[in-house]
DNA sequence: CACCGTTGTAACCATTGTAGTTACTTCGAA
DNA sequence: TTCGAAGTAACTACAATGGTTACAACGGTG
């Protein structure tokens, strides 16, 4: 199957490394922790910056959050780096037909559970912020 | 983002058409109410045959339920045709780098929260059956 | 001002998963 | 034996992903 794009662990890794570090953290330096390309971190930098998360200082370099580090919490993260419109995590398929009764209800209905299953995965993802999962490694 | 396939949608389709209708549901039968081509149906029925769902009658023709209704949560139909490793929902980068603090460390501590949200998400898709999903169009 | 490291992007590429299609074989009852 | 259906292989088109190169824009420092 199709996972969740590592950009979210890489977000995630981004936002510790800048919460945890006191020198600046340039994305040169990120890219070696990460161990990527520093193009790959920039566009990810960016969606963080996009998303209110980080400042970044462009020139002179380096990043710092815009929040608490008890006020980001995984899925605020998730959202965006994961441009994902409303609900959609899963995919429904196109155009049951109308003329079947199975058909015609069932989009309805699963679409609902979906969004219910979606929605249990993301506030599990509220429960952590970053100062949680820091402390597990510092 | 990429989204989870719709093979999941499709297969709760079919199990649904399967669980309402009395007639014997053919492949082609039930891509004519899924509205898509009658080899993606055969592809996921296979699936859902692997998994112990349910019984198809080659030669002949027709499928029919292995459990009871009510025995058949959504995330029965889930497992069976998002063949996913162990709990891999979410990627995770490869290999961060181990002489950094957050990079060695990161990995394991993420990987448990990202556990937690995808069975969060799976627990709510288990709690829902086939009986009461079919409860909503019949 | 010129330099230089950094950020911000655009463009491109290879890989992979998905959905669909055609074509063919195998099955099993009438 | 025939015929409709299941089972599958092979192929295509498309999109997301991760990576790479290249280059412009930014902003302190000498």
């Amino acid at each position: 199957m199709k996972q969740i794009s590592s950009r979210f662990s890489i977000a995630v890794h981004i936002l510790s490394l800048i919460a945890v570090s006191s020198k600046d953290c340039t994305g040169d330096y990120i890219a070696g922790s990460v161990n990527t390309n520093p193009v790959i971190i920039r566009r990810i930098m960016g969606m963080l910056k996009k998303a209110g998360l980080v400042d970044i200082r462009p020139g002179v370099g380096g990043a710092s959050l815009l929040k608490d580090r008890d006020q980001i919490t995984l899925l605020d993260v998730y959202r965006a780096v994961e441009v994902i419109e409303d609900g959609q995590l899963f995919n429904f398929h196109d155009e049951p037909n109308p003329e079947c009764p199975v058909g015609r209800n069932i989009e309805a209905a699963l679409r609902a559970e979906m969004k219910e299953a979606q929605s249990a995965m993301e506030q599990r993802l509220a429960q952590v912020n970053l100062s949680q999962l820091a402390a597990q490694f510092v």
